[in-house]
Parts: C-alpha cells; structure tokens; sequence
RNA sequence: CGCGGAGUAGAGCAGUUGGUAGCUCGUCGGGCUCAUAACCCGGAGGUCGCAGGUUCAAAUCCUGCCUCCGCAA
C-alpha cells in the first residue's frame, strides 16, 4: 500500500520504522519544519526527519498544508492511504478525502479521554492507572475521528511522563501495525466517540509547573512526575527556584502545607494531606542530584516553609 | 555575538583588599555500645576545568579556550 507517513517527534519514529519493516511503500514523509534549538539555537532537525532520511525516504516540511502547493504535492503523490503520528498541524478537510483510505492517527490515549496535544503528560497528571493508544479515521475535529482499534497499559505508580512517553510510542508502532493488518483484511469496525465522554488534554506550558503544596501529597507527586521531563515541576527553596524531578509518595507523614519535614539526608515536605519525598531536583544553573546531594552544601532548616 | 549561573578531595558546597585550601557527607582505621544510618578519636584523598600572562607569590587579577547547566526560543 502507498502510504504518506506524517509525524514529528520522537514518538512518531517506531511507528515509521514499523512501516518500513513491513514492507509498506511509505512515499513520502511529512514533518514541521526544522526548529532552533538549545542554548545556541541551532536549526535541528525533527528526530522522524532524520529517520526518514536513513531510510532514504523523501522529506516534506511544510509550514502548513493549507495552501495549495501542499496540496498539489499531496496529491501528486497520490497515496492510498496517509497516516498521521503527532504530527502537530492541522489537516484541511480536502487532504483528509485525498487518499482513497483516507487519514489514520495513532493517538497516545484511550480516547475519548484526552483529546489534543500532551494525552500522555495529562494522563499521568491526573493520576489515571491506565492508558493507551488508540488508532482512528481522522475527521475534521480534534482526535474526534471514529475510533478503529484501542490498546491500553497500566501507569506505574511513580512512572514519569517520559518512560510512559517511550513506552507508547513503541505500543503506537504495534497499533498501526494491527490497524493496517486488519485495514487490508476488511475487519475493521469504526466505532463512534462518544463526545459526552470526551475530555481535552492541552499543550503543556511553564504556567502550570509550579508546585501547590496545599494540594494533596498524590497530586503533588503526580504533577512532579507528570511534567518530567518537561517542562518540570518548580518550586522556591531559599528564595531560588528550584525544579523536582523525582519523588515518592508518603501519604502517612502529615504537617502544614509547604513544611519541610525532614531535612536531613532526605527532603520531606508536607502537603495539605500526606507529604512528598523529593528524591531528585535540580538547582537553577546546576545538575540534576539527589536530594541528598543537595542538602549537603545546601541545607534547609528543619520545619521552615518553602 | 540573545540573557545568565557554574567548573575546588568520591559527592554537595565555602573560600577574590593575591600569601601553597576548608566545611558537611562518604571512605579507611580505632574507640564506645546489647546494638546502630548514633556518638568520640585518628587517617587517606585535591596538578583548585585547560592554556598563557601579571607577580617574590594566583583558586583568587588579566587574556583565550573547553565543558556543564538555568532562562529565552
């Protein structure tokens, strides 16, 4: 089968290379334009752009698909189906009728639960023991298109965003490859979302990383695991910012909100109920390290507030 | 030239009116103890990121370079 791939991160990557590997005539790859990044903002390029390049297959970087030269390449490509893996732009509704099988997303939940751009980041935000991916036939709305095949996976109680990241994307290859089998055999059954179920999953931004403490310990913890590794969870210590990478959960240990609890070898703080161990953080200007570490040429003052 | 922080013992930090380096933890040895991650005594361990320069003398001042990191994107 001819096959457009659209993607850009990293999570798209197994899903491309699974294509290749079973012999799909992937035509064509289609991913956001190269971005600066890091301190010296040097133009990188997207890690299913460099992929796709190893694989020697042709790289479209198009701004947006709106306009009609896209969609002239597009359509001189003429693939029978196209297959979109967080690929971050919109599809106008012409390119979503252009391919005979028309558009299938892989999408990082088990929808319709967390729709839009962070599914994984929220999932773990909110505490969910189990998520998923889900393959669909893309219509015009957002992660709205009919649903064709779900897989789900349990969290782990202190799993990060970034190892349920790695996890997915390689269960996404799986999907999109039982999705295809079962396209090409005519058993697919496309089954409705219901929308009342729905809930919206946003882009996650450095406005949410700051750490309420009269929360309780598990959303606490949830957050500091959730936003890891990007954009982390933040915190003031001794007037400076400070970001939480890891910790544990210690719904037994009580105190005031903010309080820190243990200072001495470890980081305790209390929350509105339970407290949170912080086990690994990172100063502004430093390496991430233990807690441990930390404490030993920076030490905080038993029961004083953060 | 986007802004900024930092490189000193295994780890985290202190140490700039220049005078051969300290703290906490770890580690090793000894002691105390029913016992201990507790306490006491003692020891080992550092070309102070690299290369030049100024100086009688540089971790400390000057110049260049390398590396790590935060912000911003």
């Amino acid at each position: 089968m001819r096959i457009v791939f659209m993607g850009t991160p990293d999570f798209a990557v197994p899903c491309l290379q699974k294509l290749y590997d079973l012999g799909y005539d992937v035509c064509a790859v289609f991913c956001r334009p190269d971005k600066p990044q890091g301190r010296k903002m040097i133009l990188t390029a997207p890690p299913v752009k460099e992929k796709a390049q190893e694989l020697g297959i042709p790289v479209y970087q198009p701004s947006t698909l709106k306009t009609d030269e896209s969609f002239g390449i597009l359509k001189e490509l003429s693939p029978e189906l196209i297959v979109v893996v967080a690929y971050g732009k919109i599809l106008p509704q012409r390119v979503l009728d252009l391919p005979p099988f028309g558009c299938i997303n892989i999408h990082a939940s088990i929808l319709p639960a967390l729709r839009g751009a962070a599914p994984i980041q929220w999932a773990v935000i909110n505490g969910f023991e189990e998520t998923g991916v889900t393959s669909m036939q893309m219509n015009a709305g957002l992660d709205t298109g009919d649903i064709l095949l779900t897989s789900k996976v349990k969290i782990g109680e202190n799993e990060t965003s970034e190892e349920l990241w790695n996890r997915l994307s390689l269960l996404a290859a799986s999907v999109l490859e039982k999705t295809l089998e079962e396209l090409n055999a005519g058993t697919l059954t496309p089954v409705k979302q219901d929308d009342s179920l729905s809930t919206y999953a946003p882009l996650l931004s450095k406005e949410i990383s700051a750490v309420d403490w009269n929360t309780d310990c598990a959303a606490v913890h949830n957050k500091i695991r959730g936003l890891y590794s990007w954009p982390c969870a933040l915190t003031d210590i001794n007037g400076k910012k400070i970001k939480l990478l890891k910790s544990i959960k210690h719904p037994g240990i009580n105190g005031q909100p903010g309080q820190v609890l243990d200072s001495c070898g470890r980081l305790i703080i209390a929350c509105k109920s339970g407290a949170v161990e912080i086990v690994t953080l990172q100063a502004e200007g430093k390496k991430a390290m233990n807690a441990s570490d930390y404490l030993r040429g920076n030490p905080i003052e038993k029961n004083t507030f953060i």
